[in-house]
DNA sequence: GCATTTCGCTCAATCCCTGAACTAATTTGA
DNA sequence: TCAAATTAGTTCAGGGATTGAGCGAAATGC
């Protein structure tokens, strides 16, 4: 009987409150008229709530508009730096840290270098970025989201496993908490990156979307609704293992045949390195390397690709191919709106690009691509820790009029799918 | 500005009503302050909307139940026969429609055999079924939902294109509505069933669930938070079509190495011909079809299998395996509680899951796996009709007094995703 | 200047919801 | 056996939220 429960939606009534700010927050601007016709309260209600938000700083008016006829309206603007949240990001050794307003954009950024690679070396990292941004920060912190290298249990508190370093069961949330006070949630900092771009950017409000990360590994972020979707586990979007060559290579996770073995970083070079070894030497990349091979590095490829390289250009299009065969499955199975390509690989451009649309045109049906864009990252590094800051934004149904997060939130119970 | 607001999820606000007929719904038998607990609402509030509710006859009391220590509490039922819908499904030539109650349970079905393949036969036909149920319902009839065959839109209101009808953008529901005098939602036949499977059998309130079509053509319906997913243009989950071999067999869609291909009626019965062809006679199925492999039937083939014949089993080893793989793909990207499995082919038995489930195993990755249960339908060919029902009450956030469909909602202006 | 239109505020009336007190029904244990 | 304790559900007055109607303000157009 309980376990029915699970399934139901969140019959948490709203307040009028919470409707208003949440239109606010959406339309940005707006009048209390238009409002009340888009909330169904009474103009009367209106005055009533705006005033209440007025007075807790949350909207300020900002001038009149004119209109055809009648009495000018007074313009409505959501104060999006009332409050402040940060949002958390590693890649490599290097720890992001920024502090962004309501709208997840960002209004300083706090880099640290780990001196490790332990949970502790994270935490530390983080938490004196986060200081420095508190420091200067001139408005109620309501949280740190923070993109975890690794898995992230589905409610949002711990790393499960994270082979690059060598986690297992670290409790990170928990820790954030005690050190910062402030409420934490986690999520894969790949998937984490798709909040950063329907959030912010060009890209924005676009749903529902995928953002793929195709660097060391290959992750995908689906937003369904606004939202992150974790599916059962927090495991949805493990593209990097799907199988693309039945009988292909051994991958690390025991699969043959893997995305991940086909299209990474290291199999982008790995082909490179196959192409100029098989090569005439014609390749410019031959001089570069000076007969190294070793130490070709994705900088060195990005621009050869940049100059026309032909040998280049070849193992960008088959890596691309390649990804493009898997974003057909995907796109046929999930139907999005919009697939954004980030980290290093998309970054090299359309070189990779190109391939990659065109193979997913070839192999994916009509229906769905009729409504599908295949574009690069809009925030480029910055998707990350902006979907971090994102990711407790999304929590906030409401936010209380002391500058909290309502006590239930706050304890980030509803991390689930 | 405005198109801010599609991304906005739904704000209206519920009433105390919704509140509490959706959780007298959900855990089926309550108390009043059991309801005032989940709900928040005070006991008061409470006595007074339970009046209301017993007072329209969507809940009774039902006895008593002594507690260990304290007053009995009075055990409230909710009615599932105050109101009823009803759901069509076509499959070939049939056409099935049932008579639900409020928690999408068959009440009555009716048949009826399809006079050829335009709409106005579809048309007819469901149109005689639910009329010959309708002279039979003890209460108020609140719509239709359609299993329809082919791609619908995603509003639920045009078959956009149905190949084995040969149907192009048929407004049916439409049409349905305006010979019935009900509001009438579509979906896709297959993805539809994924919904009777989570209202109603054993799998019923599993989320996320992938339901999976096994037949002439394969179609995944994906369930996640209670509700079916349509993605960006209705086209989510055309599992058919996804790229099993890179370089395979070129199929109607015009991508080459379609599971498709591979995994259907047609591929199993070819695999078992061609094996046949192949074979030194020691199969009983040599005599069975006395030489005429055209004349080889899914039922031969059942019963071979059930029997144990080796040919046979080979073949659904092989057919299972390309299924296991495309399905250990589905699940690293959408990582599902459950995978249903239903169509004529899932219907064969073990002989076929078994090596499906083997396939996931071997490929799917162990995060995934670990929440992940692969089994057959529990409803068979009622899923479709049933699923179809319960689309319908899925729009049912509340129901009015008057046994209708609030307006805003029988207009079914909220299809999408 | 005056009719018209639209915005946003005011205010009395109303409706919804709650807290507290109450009745009811039951167990426990002196 | 009866009082105390416990839990369910009702009653009712008080209070806060919401509304409709009306009003003044601010603009346009003739």
């Amino acid at each position: 009987m309980t376990d029915r429960l699970v399934r139901q939606p969140a019959l948490r009534k709203l307040t009028n409150r919470d409707v208003v700010f949440q239109l606010l927050r959406t339309l940005r601007q707006t009048t209390r008229t238009d409002l009340a016709r888009r909330s169904g309260l009474s103009k009367a209600t209106m005055t009533e709530v705006v005033d209440g938000l007025l007075a807790e700083g949350f909207v300020r008016e900002a001038g009149k508009r004119a209109l055809a006829r009648g009495r000018s309206q007074v313009v409505l603007e959501f104060v999006p730096e009332t409050r402040l949240v940060l949002g958390a990001h590693l890649l490599d050794q290097t720890c992001t840290v920024v502090l962004t307003d309501l709208y997840a954009q960002p209004r300083a950024r706090a880099i640290r270098q780990l001196a490790g690679t332990t949970p502790d070396d994270f935490v530390a990292a983080i938490c004196a970025a986060a200081e420095e941004l508190r420091a200067q920060a001139g408005a109620p912190i309501l949280g740190l989201g923070v993109g975890a290298p690794g898995s992230v249990d589905p409610r949002g508190r711990e790393v499960t496993i994270s082979v690059p370093y060598g986690w297992k069961n670290v409790p990170l949330a928990d820790l954030l908490e005690a050190r910062l006070g402030l409420p934490v949630i986690l999520a894969n900092r790949a998937k984490v990156a798709a909040l950063g771009e329907v959030w912010q950017g060009e890209h924005a409000a676009i749903d529902p979307l995928v953002y793929v990360y195709v660097g060391s590994g290959i992750v995908a972020g689906i937003v369904i609704g606004g939202r992150l979707y974790f599916g059962a586990s927090g495991a949805a979007g493990e593209l990097g293992h799907v199988t693309i060559l039945p009988d292909g290579p051994l991958c690390g996770c025991g699969n043959t045949g893997c995305l991940h073995t086909l299209v990474s970083e290291e199999a982008l070079l790995r082909r490179v390195r196959a192409k100029l070894r098989a090569s005439d030497g014609s390749s410019d990349l031959t001089s570069h390397t000076a007969g190294h091979l070793g130490q070709l590095t994705l900088g060195v490829v990005r621009t050869a690709a940049q100059q026309g390289d032909l040998l280049v250009l070849e193992a960008l299009a088959e890596t691309g191919a390649y990804l493009g065969l898997a974003l057909a499955n995907l796109v046929n199975l999930i139907n999005p709106r919009m697939v954004v390509l980030g980290g290093p690989i998309p970054d090299i451009g359309e070189a990779f690009l190109e391939p990659v649309r065109r193979e997913v045109r070839r192999r994916a049906l009509w229906d769905v691509l009729a409504d599908l864009a295949i574009v690069p990252s809009a925030l480029g590094d910055e998707a990350g820790p902006i979907g971090a800051a994102a990711l407790l934004l999304d929590r906030l149904a409401a936010i209380g009029a002391d500058g909290h997060l309502p006590a239930e939130q706050a304890a980030g119970r509803e991390a689930g799918a």
